[in-house]
RNA sequence: GUGGGCGUAGCUCAGCUGGUAGAGCACCCGGUUGUGGUCCGGGAUGUCGCGGGUUCGAGCCCCGUCGCUCACCCCA
């Protein structure tokens, strides 16, 4: 055992893996581009109060998950626990809704809560994220599910379901608050669930219990609230999705971890990831902007766990085989072969063409066996009588089948540039 | 923060009612003075998580401790 180890609770990806994951994450990054996103790149760590105020002192997040310390200056600062609310910060401070709506963004990179680590669950992980901030149609609010949509299919995968529901307006939401109060309180219950539903009554819909899931089977529901407003909007929202083929479940029942979301929300749940099974999440924040400081617009996003999400590629067996595969991987057998070969890498990695060469003096089984683990699409073996001749062999590695071509650069630049 | 399971080779794990540690995979070398994967032969590798206790003797039993893991709460 080594005598340091990884702080608790965190994911780390290294080869040969680490490849599945950026293939992840990049096909994530590209339906967020492919819908006209652009990158936003920002701290990983905020003011505390960015999230305090932005996500709600009164959620669990804000509340008994961040890393929080003082630094030297005496601030407060929080290592990001979500991005929405930073992102917000940032759009504030630099006024980028003063321009053209919507302002569409993306960002990607680890996130941070200090929780209990299980099974998809880490204290660092990592997001893909999107912003639509400007506009309240019902149309942005679809695009944003579609990204995500568009994302998992890209992927391979099958085995997720949508959910959503509206979180409504202001007063939509308290009206029906306070008849679920009312309704709860009607409720036997223990100590501990009491309190969590003086937090937020909304948080006994999420209860795992059988008891209480009887319980609030008939508990009000905040979809029979809506305003026409409301409706009208979540109804149109419904027929969009409808209209461009993605499938969802409307959940009444559900219940979202930050105060900031209104109106139209939903969530991503993977069927073979167990108990920590949702894979990205969120919805429509109409306060937020106005919280944080800013001006009263409405924006609408997403966030996307990359690690829970390579979990599913990796439970339904969507991931190629080979991700980032080299070309040609170069074996020289002799030192002269070697300074021939070393020249030649160099020469067509600035041809843009991805190659390796096999170090170290293993000879020319110990070459074959380096260039076999390079997953590399060809090897090229470069002895006394290639340098001679000046002719030698590509062997596409799959069949062992041979390709004669001459050593020259630009023959095996247009070889190999071909075979793609 | 609460509860369960588990810590033995780089990895996955076996190890009988306590008797001084093993397999498979991976790695290295060779069989094949110039062609990898399959096959065959050979080789290296461990303070059995750590500390204490019981015992003639502990990988195994007991106590403590650290770590990992799964689940609860909650969330990506």
């Amino acid at each position: 055992m080594s005598k340091f180890q990884a702080p608790k609770g965190v994911s780390e990806y290294f080869p040969p893996n680490s490849d599945q994951f950026e293939y992840v994450r990049d096909h994530l990054l590209t339906a967020a581009k492919l819908a006209g996103y652009s990158l936003i790149e920002l701290p990983v760590f905020e003011d505390t109060e960015v999230f305090t105020r932005g996500v709600g002192e009164s959620t669990d997040v804000v509340s008994k998950e961040m890393y929080t310390f003082e630094d030297r200056g005496g601030r407060s600062i929080t290592l990001r626990p979500e991005g929405t609310a930073g992102v917000m910060r940032a759009v504030i401070e630099h006024n980028l809704d003063r321009g053209q709506l919507p302002v569409k963004l993306f960002y990607t990179g680890p996130f941070f809560r200090a929780e209990r680590p299980q099974a998809g669950r880490y204290r660092q992980f990592y997001q893909v994220g999107i912003e639509a901030i400007g506009y309240n149609d019902p149309e942005i609010d679809v695009e944003v599910i579609s990204v995500a949509d568009t994302a998992f299919k890209a992927l391979g995968l099958k085995q997720y379901k949508l959910n959503i529901t509206s979180l409504a307006d202001a007063k939509s939401r308290d009206n029906h608050r306070k008849d679920l109060v009312k309704f709860i309180a009607g409720l036997k219950l223990d100590e501990a669930t009491i309190e969590r539903a003086k937090l937020n009554p909304l948080r006994l819909f999420d209860d795992k219990r059988d008891e209480i899931k009887n319980a609030m089977s008939k508990a009000p529901l905040l979809l029979d609230y809506l305003s026409s407003e409301s409706k009208s909007h979540f109804e149109e929202v419904k027929r969009l999705l409808s209209e461009i083929n993605i499938e969802y479940t409307i959940n009444p029942r559900m219940v979202r971890g930050l105060d900031y979301y209104t109106g139209t929300t939903f969530e991503f749940d993977h069927a073979l990831l167990g108990a920590q099974s949702g894979i990205g999440g969120g919805g429509r924040y109409d306060g937020l902007m106005t919280s944080l400081g800013g001006a009263e617009v409405s924006g609408i996003g997403f966030g996307l766990g990359v690690d829970r999400i390579l979990m599913a590629c990796l439970a339904e067996e969507s991931l190629p085989s080979t991700i980032n595969q080299i070309q040609l991987f170069v074996v020289p057998i002799t030192d002269s072969g070697k300074s021939v070969g070393f020249k030649l890498i160099s020469q067509l990695r600035d041809a843009g063409i991805s190659c390796d060469l096999a170090y170290g003096d293993r000879g020319l089984k110990g070459g074959m066996k380096a260039a076999d683990k390079s997953g590399a699409r060809y090897c090229l073996v470069i002895g006394d009588d290639e340098i001679s001749s000046g002719k030698c062999e590509l062997k596409l590695m799959s069949s062992g089948e041979v390709i004669s071509s001459s050593l020259a650069v630009s023959d095996l630049i247009s070889r190999l540039g071909n075979s793609k």
